[in-house]
DNA sequence: CGTAACTTTGATCTCGATCAAGGCTTGTGG
DNA sequence: CCACAAGCCTTGATCGAGATCAAAGTTACG
């Protein structure tokens, strides 16, 4: 837990005025998928009051699979993977968190994964204890992390299907479809913030069988690759049914 | 939806006194996992009130992937299985669901997989708008649901790590492990409800590779298998090695 | 500019899929 | 109670997708 740093602001943004601490949560109200969205400017204000904003450099694991499950994360910027290892180093990443997104679910009092900054990132932290208080308090922040913890249960089946069943050309369309589906700008452009063994951990695969499928849908036309991580999709449609096997 | 028959009963049962409703809870309060559990007299009893009782047959469908998911279930007797389909007819069993498991949580507006009843089952259906409603008025109950979630959440990414991660042999002794973990009587018997397809569908492989490694965990002298779906473990240590690939 | 890490490509191997064929169970009707 | 059919389950032979081993190309960065 060492990995942390608290920002200096911290202690004293959890005691300023109510008005203030909405302001400190602006940044988090990017995404559908998020904490914050659709929580009465009140309710939200009590959220912000037990918030501590701390700050990751890039490559800290700030959560531990297996550590005692004490804080709920929401990240503002930055990216982090989530992962758990097999005791002779097998990875599987289980999910990326991106700003929005809310971080350390744990239906145990054990967090079941660990997660590690991408880049450096920005999150709001959260005690179990104090959120749970106000859990009671607010029917809808309940309702609210119940919806999150659904919609990641839909996303953890789809990747079952992935995982389970997909040939290699499969997985890497049907990521790439699921990239695009949540891309900023760049119209037919797919950024890629992480590297080919993230990818072949979240994908299931090796490195090289990333590698090579990537190159493969390159030459055939379907993507383009102006750099390593960053994808161009030619055909979309073709890429739909590189997806389904067709 | 045909599928579902209503028993006769459902319509007065719904109207009944409250302890009269909380006696027909009673078959749910089975496993931790359950939504009635360390629930208050007077919840559950709410609760009851907006559960209808239904029965289904062996072999019969009665949650449709993608159809809008207008209910909520909670398994009473029988097994489940949960599972999505490809176009091609390739399928993943997400997982299993036994008396005393709630089923149908959906992140969108449509269930997001197809459940099936492998034997004739009885089941408590709530329709999610009452449930919702429930919700709001009901703390506890949000919080239970969250709590389910949580640890539905906890074994999808157990299973991602199985499916993507995991060798056939490996895979093959942590199911059988974890069914050990919450068999029911017979101490060092588990018991299969279910076809080898569907373990296979289950684990991520073909039918023979299923079979095979049973065979070979047999002749291993890992465990012993009286008939085809009931397995008696001969050496739970080897076993548990097994499933972490020494 | 040099080095270290990452990505890509090639050669080979292997685990599990697929194809094929028996064996076993279960249920039904004679 | 047996015969038979229809599913299951199991085992064998072969194949192939993707892993592994190996090495070269590329990028990032001090």
């Amino acid at each position: 837990m060492q990995n942390l740093r608290i920002l200096p602001a911290a202690s004293g943004l959890s005691r300023a005025l109510p008005l203030r601490e909405i302001t400190a949560c602006d940044p988090c109200a990017v995404r559908s998928l998020n904490l914050c969205a659709a929580m009465p400017d009140y309710e939200l204000a009590r959220l912000a009051a037990i918030a501590v904003p701390i700050e990751v450099r890039a490559g800290r694991t700030f959560i531990f699979e297996a550590d005692p499950a004490t804080h709920f994360y929401n990240v503002t910027s930055g990216t982090a993977k989530l992962f758990k290892l097999l005791s002779d180093g097998r990875r599987i990443i289980t999910g990326f968190a991106e700003p929005g997104d809310f971080l350390g679910l744990a239906g145990t009092q054990n967090y079941g994964f660990s997660a590690e900054a991408m880049r450096g990132m920005r999150l709001c932290r959260y005690s179990r204890a104090s959120l749970k208080e106000l859990l009671g308090e607010f029917p809808l922040l309940s309702a609210r992390l119940l919806e999150i913890a659904s919609a990641e249960l839909l996303a953890a089946h789809e990747q079952m299907m992935l995982l389970g069943r997909k040939l290699a050309r499969e997985r890497l369309a049907s990521f790439i479809i699921s990239r695009f589906a949540l891309r900023s700008r760049h119209a037919e452009e797919v950024r890629l913030p992480m590297s080919r063994r993230d990818l072949a951990d979240y994908l299931g695969l090796s490195i090289e069988t990333v590698c090579r499928t990537v190159t493969r849908l390159t030459t055939d036309g379907i993507i383009a690759l102006p750099s390593a991580n960053r994808i161009r999709i030619l055909d979309l449609e073709a890429l739909h049914l590189a997806a389904s096997g067709q």
